[in-house]
DNA sequence: GGCAGATTGTGAAAAACTTAACGACTATCT
DNA sequence: AGATAGTCGTTAAGTTTTTCACAATCTGCC
């Protein structure tokens, strides 16, 4: 089964968790199905791009009829959520990573942040959201073996040696915050989100590729 | 030359912001020139590309030599920050908020957040990163012919009002980081960047896309 | 039961993007 | 001066992603 999923593009597998939850919210909205030009608008990807999307987990959907969300739902959890919940730590406990921290995850998620690390000693020993915050000296006691992955976001001269322990302590995935641009192990998997660059790139798009009736946005 | 910009690939201009900040590393650093090997080493994008990505703006390099650094940052100067800096508003001074504007801006950048917006009467007229927070009933008052674009981030179920205002009070971009999928005029240009769904889509290709060597990354 | 209208799933084409490969050129060493 | 190693810009090939467009087929209504 897990050589099949390799045929899902990737661009496919960031769309999914997306879908996830607008059906989530469809169904707690009490809909009982949804056309893929409906579940468009909302989610802003073009219906021929979901109905694909879709399609690459076999027939979802009814023609004339649509998609149950009911069934979708349950489809989606089945392959979103998969088995068990994928145990994640936050490192630096600073605006940004105190605003991941509330941020309610566990709803329509198939990850729990376990454990917050910081340095300043005010912060260490309290609870942010539900998250016990633990010394960064512990990092390793406590990542070892039991954490999968690994939200960075600490000040960014700091970024290079807390990678280096967090791929030392087995995690498989960073989602790096800070603007240095880390260096691991080539089955380390990081995905890098920099403020600032999204707000510049907006900039450039708004002055360099002003959008005309009819021109489309992308992510 | 503006008509001639339009030729640059989305997943081109989308680099830039990235590179600019690089070269301005380099620069501060004394290193004198750049190849594209090595620079494709420390922004994790590859060199192939990196040498089509500045092709576009003609030959900035030397073959057999690489690029004077020097001279590319004062390129990417002229292209990203072109003539006048982006005034910026953020909306919503909670955790996330803050951190943004606590981010050093102003460096290597082309945009300024001149205000900040709440509800809250405590956060209201103090200034956080140097920048003034003003009331959210001013918001039509103050955005109105000055602001460029918006940075959204306010809790979900308030995104599409204060969207629908910012339209209103001539904003021509924004960036979304609530959950909620806004919905605008066309000639608005929206970048959505949701926290959750990043980690979820991590988690998925770890999962799905277990990385061997020779795999590579993506954003 | 039958028909009008709606909607899917997908083949094929187009578009967008990345990568490999190489000719042309530079710098430096001996 | 010639040899060597390094590097760009670009052509061409490859890959991935999006979009079009429509037959197949289901629904809902009469």
């Amino acid at each position: 089964m897990d050589i099949e999923q390799h045929k899902i593009p990737q661009a496919t597998a960031k769309r999914l968790p997306l879908y996830y939850r607008f059906i989530n919210n469809l169904h707690s909205q009490g809909k009982l199905r949804v056309s893929s030009k409906e579940l468009s608008e909302a989610v802003k990807v073009d219906s021929a791009t979901i109905r694909r999307d879709f399609s690459y987990f076999g027939a979802l959907g009814k023609k004339g009829y649509g998609y149950n969300v009911e069934y979708l739902l349950s489809f989606f959890r089945k392959t979103l959520d998969q088995d068990e919940i994928t145990k994640v730590a936050l490192i630096g406990v600073g605006n940004l990573g105190t605003a991941f921290l509330h941020y309610n995850f566990m709803k329509n998620n198939n990850t729990k942040i376990e454990y917050a690390f910081d340095s300043n000693p005010e912060k260490v020993g309290t609870e942010i959201g539900g998250v016990p915050v633990k010394h960064i000296d512990k990092l390793e006691d406590i990542v070892k073996g039991d954490i999968t992955a690994a939200i960075l976001t600490v000040p960014s001269a700091a970024a290079q040696g807390i990678t280096d322990r967090l791929v030392h302590s087995g995690v498989s995935g960073i989602l790096n915050f800070t603007p240095a641009r880390i260096t691991v192990p080539e089955h380390i998997r990081v995905h890098h989100i920099d403020l600032s660059i999204e707000l510049q790139a907006l900039v450039y798009f708004l002055k360099h590729y002003p959008l005309e009736a009819g021109e489309e946005q992308e992510e």
